[in-house]
DNA sequence: AGATCGTATCGACAGACGTCAATCTCTAAG
DNA sequence: CTTAGAGATTGACGTCTGTCGATACGATCT
């Protein structure tokens, strides 16, 4: 994991269903990466951990015994859920606190999404 | 790619945002395996051609010169959507036709979901 | 300043992944 | 039965990824 390319960003399209029309080449690099962070096990754990602990937010110290993995292991995959968008990072005093950022997981489900079933006004695009 | 263990079939729990509560390790696995067929570019390009294809499904065919990649690894893409239960196959006479599972995704984004706005009644569980 | 603690980075290594050319299987057509 | 076409499988290849131990960095405490 060196030299991750650019921060997706959530320059995803909003409001581009993967079902509606074919995706250009850079929409789906770009979604790929989102995925990619969630394509593992570990991460998946970790960013449930993270979303349901106390106050929504957790340092690495918190994290590393329920994952199971070595300090080195949960910081890297840490920096790469935090690379594609899917966590803040908050540094205070010796401690590191990360927090899910719930707009990115809603944008990525919304795209996987088939059928829009919000009812009123769409508020998405 | 050999020997895939076996597939998830959805048993990925309906309504358990990833979110609410820390994953068990059995449930990141069945999840991860999911978003890890969603982490290629080249998957996410075949889904939604073939989602937004004549009928809703596609034959290999139609897929080998949009993504630009040789047949085989059209094949070989298409087998691993199939294997997460993201895609159907039907064979009918020579051709082979893929469709989008569209619960499959449904369900996935649902996962995502940070908080459920659908109003009314909750239809999920 | 020195010691200590929480995190990040580095280097290494095994295993998984994406890709292709070659080949095989199955079906339809002559 | 032979031939031709669509798709899957195999084998090989380079690259990427997950993991760890060792180490560096930065903040706090004594």
């Amino acid at each position: 994991m060196t030299a991750i390319p650019d921060i997706p960003e959530l320059e995803v399209a909003c409001c581009a269903p993967l079902v509606r029309e074919p995706l250009a080449p850079d929409e789906a690099r770009g979604l790929a990466t989102m995925f990619k962070a969630l394509a593992d096990p570990a991460r998946l754990r970790l960013l449930s951990i993270i979303a349901s602990h106390q106050g929504g937010e957790a340092c690495v110290c918190d994290l590393t015994e329920p994952v199971d993995l070595s300090q080195p292991t949960v910081s890297h995959h840490l920096k790469i859920l935090t690379d594609a968008g899917l966590l803040t990072r908050d540094k205070r005093g010796k401690w590191v606190y990360y927090a899910v950022v719930p707009q990115a997981l809603d944008t990525l489900g919304e795209v996987l999404r088939v059928e829009h079933q919000g009812t009123g006004p769409t508020s998405c695009c």
